[in-house]
RNA sequence: GCACGCGUGGCCAAAGCGGCAAAGGCGCCGGUCUUAGAAACCGGAUAUUGAAGGUUCGAAUCCUUCCGCGUGUACCA
């Protein structure tokens, strides 16, 4: 150990010998418990940046801190190297993006490296290597096949002069990054993930997580998702019904015969928004399913070996073919059924169901089921099986036994699930399927009619609908679900309606939609979705978007003017919007009339700008007293304002409007009333408060919020008044509302949705804000997605053991134009997978953010060639313990991958729910920024070219250019731009890593904003600076271990000492396990500063005093190792005398004795009447009387007790005893 | 506008399920050492905890209102 505190020196050494070791390089072990520490990962932009510093210096004290605390850590990292960047670098200065990647990635390493992090760098992943895509390839058809990866119309940014599509930020403004010119919209077929059909699970599974999220980033991610429970409502439109029936050969297909896609979308559109009714369905239909793709028009029943006779079911029979597990269960089933993958693999293996072909065959009869073979593989050499599953091998490592140990698992979960598992077949290509036993039914036969109405009810169900069992079918799809022949129908003794059909929904068969009958007719009614149910009585409109259908559908039937409103409206909202504008309602009433369907009230049809199409139903019932925006509209419209909702029950009328008004202004407690409020409080006397305003203002409000709230327009009970100020959007009591009047809200909202469902015009439902994933660039940048367009078979994905579809290293990369791949037919021109005949693959790549969605799964085992990564490793480390990024990521990356993890959970892959236990979001780090804004524009002076005056408390007084020029100062996020940022490099180089790290962990709690000044960082370096000459000093005093001498009868100073060491052991590990890392640096210093303060000399301390020093020491240096690694294991080195350190020693973070940091004796403070009077000294046993009689003794305490009579004593243990008294 | 968060010495911050005299660091001032400065060491000053009110024996901490700052979000029905 050098006198003198080198750091490049032994940051160097440290660093040489943790990879020599392999310090950092973790396998899988019983020994120790697992942790699992993650850090975002970075993208390899060419340098790191402090962010990056703060957020690795903080992922690093963890792992450090859990390492010390004896845990297995997996502390990994990887490149998020997908991305614009390395494409716009190819663009402008005609790099290779892959080198350009390449390099950046060795710089980076280079810098992650000199601060000494420690990661396992052997599991590092590469997002833009094939070993790493191929697994994106391998999800994405995994999605296609379980119907969550499916393609639609949209619409992008598109420059008309560059021929591109442009992200958003390289359309920010409206214009093209490029070019200047103006950016339009322009619809293009992309890939979509179905997000949307996780967001219940997204929000409930919330709950999970709560406790390690931090609160804002649930809320966010909650706001995003945007659930809204509610209901919808039809309102009836009068309109003469005009009947057509239309033939589907014709509207389908081209004069000469030929399908016409195009007439299919029409068609399809036509149905979705209710302008096409079916009159008669074929009875032999097959299900259909009209999707926004044009290459599949997707259909079929698979299962159909059902027979009955009787009433009664076949139980028994063998019901063959692809009843794939996603689509097994009757949608509510779904997830619970597929949740359970595992759980019927393994059952079918153990029951010995799964079987090879010949024992197949001898069990059954038959070689195959439905001409589909089965079989299975088993290890012969092992108790191990292995299934032919999605074209990989897959071993499950595990017994017989462990199998059959969740049958009853399986049989107790899916009792009404009318089909029982028997076995498992192959499809012979990539499809793991599944054999099923129709269970036995007994029941009847149900009438023609009511199968009819069956049909009906399916065929409608292209948004949700509800089947006889009571479960939902599919949301936000045009399934048209129909193949059910009386065979297939049987109503059990409950008189339920069970259809026996498993159903799957990928098939590229399309061919008999011309077996429905349908006419067109008019829309007869808008559904509008309404939150407030219980408001219906109130409505005075119906508010339709001004692009909704039936504007469209009607716009004949229109004025002149309102049709230029409309057009206007339309116009308008192609326009982009200004972040703070507010828009003014505006809107005209179309003359269309609607009936509420709960009180017959003929309303309006206005089209109002306010409603958006693309939320909900794109109509909302307008109820002005209760919706502020309904109000507003009201109001610039002067259109009646109907109060239904009170909020007092509705025997307690307010006899007139004056006392109303007095009423709200006296006791409304909203910001609007604030000022009467204070009226009320300030003046004490009872009388100014009858309605106890003050007592809820103050706290008394545990009840409940909706107890609490009495501002607004009171109850009234004139049904015509028009006067309030401000609309009522409380819950309440209905009045004015016939036969629901009297009810609350919330009764109301639930029994009213119910009323609505009974009679067929409405049901309770959900709406969520959160979209489907759109996953397609034009960018050559990324994975390629794994689909080939057939012209015979449609869309079909790639095969899995020809993945990955590598992404070709001759793209033209111009930034103009189709997207690279498009470029490209070596990579375009392919075969069918399925027919081998000629078809063109997808050119489009993946959003990155399908990377970062899973990336941290493949660290714990990213060799694998067959798999993402292997379950059972994964099972060992995952779920991630903890979780540190930025607070920009922390909603949508964050979302995608809860969502990515439960598609996984689906898959079989993982077992749980969520992928991450806690997360910490860090703040940004900034930096002061110097500019001139008088142009217009800001333009950035570096600081080093600027001079500064202060004052003499260091605010900045004035700044000056160089040339003299007064400029502005501000503090914001660092960026190479703004002339603020800070060389990582040049901080280690010149004050460590050690320092640059300890820093950033102390000077800012991690999820603050982190402000850089350099003197903070000096500050850092004397610190260390002031332990190492401690340890220089007596190291060779503390010896190799032992103490010579009598420890037993320490001093006061050594015993003082060793409290200060055991309170700071304890603070510390209590701010580590809560994250907290800038208060235990300065329990460090405190420490530090105590050891100083004894004044001990290695020379002259006793014994006792010695080995209370090293403990002292031994304790500060291990603390501080999460902070500084690198001069720990140096210090720690000298003081045992062991070049080796600490982790070589596998040393240990120190232990808490908490009878070593009691004092012997304890201060009590002795407050009169709550002020501090006078101090005591006691033993910290010493119980509550014996203390109080110690406080009324003390002298001082007399003086201010003495003649007064004691009204109370409060004692806190080991803190203060408080005498109240009077006189 | 709405939602959430935050206001503690000149600056960054701790204590926040109410309980001692409100940690620590940076900066500042003085001293020792030094030719001088820096570093180091020793010592010191600096706070009605944004404001007002309430609850309490006792409030930085809980409640209300107001003011200021920050973040998110936007006619989400």
């Amino acid at each position: 150990m050098d006198e003198k505190y080198f750091a490049k020196k032994i940051e160097a050494k440290w660093q040489k010998k943790w990879a020599e070791s392999g310090a950092f390089e973790v396998e899988i072990s019983d020994e120790k418990p697992k942790f699992y520490q993650l850090e975002m990962l970075p993208y390899p932009s060419g340098n790191l940046h402090m962010g990056h510093v703060r957020n690795y210096a903080v992922g690093d004290a963890v792992a450090w801190y859990k390492r010390l605390k004896g845990f297995n850590v997996l502390h990994p990292i990887g490149w998020d190297s997908f991305g614009q960047p390395a494409e716009d670098a190819a663009v402008k200065r005609g790099v290779n993006p892959r080198q350009w990647t390449e390099d950046n990635i060795n710089v980076m390493r280079g810098q992650l490296e000199r601060l000494g992090l420690s990661y396992d760098w052997r599991r590092q992943m590469y997002a833009h290597r094939k070993e790493y895509y191929k697994f994106d390839q391998w999800f994405f058809i995994k999605m296609f096949e379980m119907g969550l990866a499916y393609k639609k119309m949209t619409q992008v940014n598109w420059c008309e002069n560059d021929k591109a599509t442009l992200s958003n930020e390289q359309a920010s403004g409206g214009i093209c990054w490029r070019c200047g010119e103006p950016v339009t919209k322009k619809d293009l077929e992309q890939w979509f993930f179905r997000t949307t059909a996780y967001a219940d699970q997204l929000i409930d599974d919330m709950e999970k997580i709560e406790s390690g999220w931090p609160q804002h980033v649930l809320k966010r991610q909650q706001d995003w998702i945007g659930r809204s429970n509610g209901a919808y409502v039809d309102f009836g439109i009068t309109l003469v019904d005009q009947n057509d029936t239309i033939d589907l050969d014709k509207a389908l297909k081209t004069a000469e015969g030929e399908f016409d896609y195009d007439k299919l979308e029409d068609v399809a559109r036509r149905i979705e928004e209710g302008r096409i009714a079916i009159t008669r369905l074929n009875r032999a239909a097959e299900i259909g399913r009209i999707a926004g793709g044009r290459t599949h028009v997707e259909a079929s029943i698979i299962v159909g070996a059902v027979s009955r006779a009787g009433g009664t079911s076949d139980g028994g029979e063998i019901v063959g073919g692809s009843a794939r597990l996603d689509h097994l269960g009757w949608a509510e089933h779904k997830q619970r059924v597929k949740s359970h993958e595992d759980a019927l693999i393994h059952y079918a293996i153990a029951s010995d169901i799964w079987l090879e072909s010949a024992a197949f065959e001898a069990k059954y009869g038959r070689s195959d089921i439905h001409g589909i073979e089965a079989y299975v593989h088993k290890d012969p050499d092992d108790d191990r099986y292995v299934i032919k599953r999605f074209g990989y091998d897959w071993a499950f490592q595990t017994t017989p036994q462990f199998f059959l140990d969740r049958i009853a698992v399986f049989n107790a979960l899916f009792p009404e699930v009318p089909y029982e598992l028997i076995g498992f077949t192959h499809d012979g290509k990539q499809n793991l399927q599944f054999v099923f036993r129709q269970k036995k039914l007994e029941g009847t036969i149900p009438a023609e009619e009511e199968i009819d109405d069956l049909f009906l009810k399916f065929y409608s169900a292209s948004v949700i609908d509800v089947l006889p069992s009571g479960d939902k079918t599919y949301e936000n799809d045009l399934y048209l679900i129909s193949d059910i022949a009386p065979r297939n129908v049987l109503k059990d003794n409950a008189g339920n309606i069970r259809v026996f059909d498993a159903i799957t929904l990928l098939n590229t068969n399309a061919h008999d939609y011309h077996k429905f009958a349908l006419r067109e007719a008019r829309i007869n009614k808008i559904k509008v979705f309404t939150t407030r149910i219980d408001t219906i009585y109130g409505a005075n409109a119906v508010v339709v978007a001004a692009e909704h259908p039936i504007i469209a559908a009607e716009r004949n039937s229109f004025a002149d003017d309102v049709l230029a409103k409309i057009d206007d409206i339309i116009a308008e909202n192609l326009k982009p919007k200004e972040r703070d504008e507010e828009i003014e309602k505006d809107g005209i009433d179309t003359g269309l009339k609607a009936v509420n369907p709960f009180n017959g009230e003929e309303l309006p049809v206005w089209v109002g700008n306010y409603v958006m199409m693309d939320y909900g139903t794109g109509a909302v019932m307008s109820v002005p007293a209760h919706d502020e925006r309904d109000f507003e509209f009201a109001k610039k419209f002067g259109m009646p304002i109907l109060t239904v909702i009170s909020a007092e029950p509705e025997n307690k009328p307010v006899e007139n409007e004056e006392k109303e008004v007095q009423e709200k202004e006296t006791y409304g407690i909203n910001d609007e009333y604030g000022r009467s409020v204070r009226d009320v409080l300030a003046d004490s006397t009872k009388e100014n408060d009858p309605g106890g305003i003050r007592g809820l203002v103050r706290g008394d409000r545990r009840s409940s919020d909706s107890e609490y709230v009495v501002s607004g327009p009171a109850a009234r009970t004139s049904a015509s008044h028009n006067a309030s100020e401000i609309a009522f959007t409380d819950h309440g009591f209905l009045i004015n509302s016939g036969r629901w009047s009297g009810k609350t809200s919330d009764d109301a909202k639930r029994e009213m949705a119910e009323y609505a469902c009974e009679n067929g015009f409405g049901e309770a439902a959900t709406t969520f804000r959160l979209r489907d994933w759109g996953v397609s660039r034009q960018r050559y940048w990324g994975a390629p997605i794994p689909m080939i367009y057939c012209p015979d078979c449609g869309t079909v994905p790639v095969k899995f053991e020809d993945l990955p579809v590598e992404l070709p290293d001759n793209a033209p990369i111009t930034g103009t134009g189709e997207s690279p791949l498009a470029k490209v037919p070596e990579f375009y021109e392919t075969s069918c997978p399925s027919c081998e005949g000629p078809a063109r693959r997808e050119t489009d790549t993946m959003d990155t953010f399908v990377d970062s969605s899973w990336y941290f799964f493949r660290y714990t085992d990213n060799q694998n060639e067959v798999l993402p990564f292997d379950p059972d490793t994964a099972a060992y480390w995952t779920p991630v313990d903890q979780y540190i990024g930025g607070d920009d990521h922390a909603v949508m990356h964050l979302i995608y991958t809860r969502f990515w993890t439960k598609v996984m959970r689906d898959i079989g892959l993982v077992k749980f729910n969520e992928p991450v236990k806690r997360l910490l979001t860090q703040g940004m780090v900034v930096g002061e920024t110097f500019y001139d804004d008088s142009t217009g524009k800001k333009i950035y002076h570096a600081p080093d070219t600027v001079t500064v005056e202060r004052d003499e408390k260091g605010r900045i007084t004035s700044v000056k250019a160089a040339d003299g020029k007064e400029l502005k100062f501000a503090v914001e996020r660092m960026s190479k731009s703004k002339g603020n940022g800070v060389d990582p490099d040049e901080m280690v180089d010149v004050y460590g890593a050690d320092a640059a790290r300890l820093f950033v962990l102390f000077a800012a709690p991690v999820d603050n904003e982190l402000v850089w000044h350099e003197a903070g960082i000096e500050g850092a370096v004397r610190f260390l600076q002031r332990v190492w000459r401690f340890v220089h000093k007596w190291k060779d005093a503390l010896g190799n271990g032992a103490v010579s001498g009598d420890v037993s009868t320490p001093s006061p100073a050594a015993k003082k000492l060793r409290q200060k060491t055991h309170q700071t052991i304890n603070r510390i590990d209590q701010s580590l396990d809560t994250l907290q890392f800038n208060t235990p640096v300065a329990a460090l210093m405190e420490l530090a500063n105590d050891l100083y303060d004894m004044k001990a000399e290695p020379e002259t301390a006793s014994p006792d005093e010695v080995a209370a020093v090293r403990e002292a020491l031994t304790s500060l240096i291990l603390m501080l190792t999460p902070f500084a690694p690198h001069i720990s294991e140096e210090m720690f080195a000298a003081i045992i005398g062991n070049e080796n350190g600490i982790l070589a020693n596998d040393a240990r973070f120190p232990a808490y004795d908490e009878e070593a940091a009691k004092a012997d004796e304890i201060e009590i403070a002795v407050q009169v009447n709550g002020k501090l009077r006078s101090r005591i000294f006691a033993s910290p046993d010493a119980d509550n009387a014996e203390l109080e009689r110690m406080a009324k003794d003390d002298a001082k305490v007399r003086e201010h007790t003495d003649g007064k009579d004691v009204v109370k004593v409060i004692v806190v243990p080991g803190r203060l005893v408080n005498i109240v008294v009077k006189g």
